[in-house]
DNA sequence: GCCTAGGTTCAAAAAATATTGAAACATCAA
DNA sequence: TTGATGTTTCAATATTTTTTGAACCTAGGC
């Protein structure tokens, strides 16, 4: 279904039973409803927390924790896809620099060290943008 | 790296070695370069051009193909995107309008329903602008 | 402090994905 | 047609990712 987002589907399935359901649901709700193991629920509820997708709604002396979606899809996917896309181009921009100084250095075909030079390019551009895309966790 | 990208590493690799080295590569160059086996390279090879992310160079009299990265690798990358979003765009429609219905004919809660249409819509929304995007393989 | 409901961790098991390699297939040349 | 080269297929295997569940925390009530 949406595995192209890159999440399990036991997240996914969550994220989904708190879409279509009205009120917010606590942890034994889910884990009933969907049928799955505590350690999954917990680690589901865990990402979809740190993502911003959900929000904890805490009820005045109850103990337990209850859930519902942010109330921005658009902006739960935004932070979905920065979380996936950014590391990756960070992680990236090293090796890229690094090829291309050895590709510049062993007087590599031009054609080469054009192409690895537009890649690097690419890669700071995203760089640059992607801070302004949604700002982070933090600001 | 690239995994983001939802491509086995295998894949990635073929097109990377092809996009840093400025001439065709034969079949064999590749396999023995990256020491994967031939079903892999096969995969891979088919996978890319597939997705026309390579073309094959044939020089008259030869019996090998030997193969290129595409010019352009934004429309390599957008033909990428398209073939992993549009499927599972298509594939989401009508589960996400069963559900709507259900939840219709049931009386669900109104937020509920709301947040369903509006999932609709902007499924449809995407599969609209989708071909504009970039033209299906043969138009 | 001690107990318990509520939740988290994480090593082991299960499921999903990718890779291999040997056999089958295709194409060309002789 | 036969033989050789070049490529594809696909069942078996290896690798990676996800899920499970039992042991372990933690906060609040007594």
């Amino acid at each position: 279904m949406a595995g192209i987002l890159g999440v399990p589907r036991s997240v996914a399935e969550i994220y989904a039973l708190l879409y279509v359901t009205s009120g917010p649901l606590d942890f034994d709700h889910i884990q009933g409803r969907l049928g799955m193991s505590k350690g999954s629920v917990s680690q589901g509820l865990k990402f979809l927390r740190d993502h911003e997708m959900i929000l904890s709604v805490k009820e005045k002396g109850a103990r337990r924790e209850r859930w519902q979606p942010t109330p921005s899809l658009a902006a739960s996917l935004v932070t979905l896809l920065r979380s996936q896309v950014l590391p990756a181009l960070e992680q990236a921009q090293p090796g890229l620099q690094r090829v291309l100084a050895d590709a510049q250095q062993r007087g590599a075909q031009p054609e080469v060290i054009e192409r690895l030079t537009r890649l690097n390019r690419w890669n700071s551009r995203a760089l640059e943008l992607a801070p302004l895309l949604l700002p982070p966790p933090g600001a």
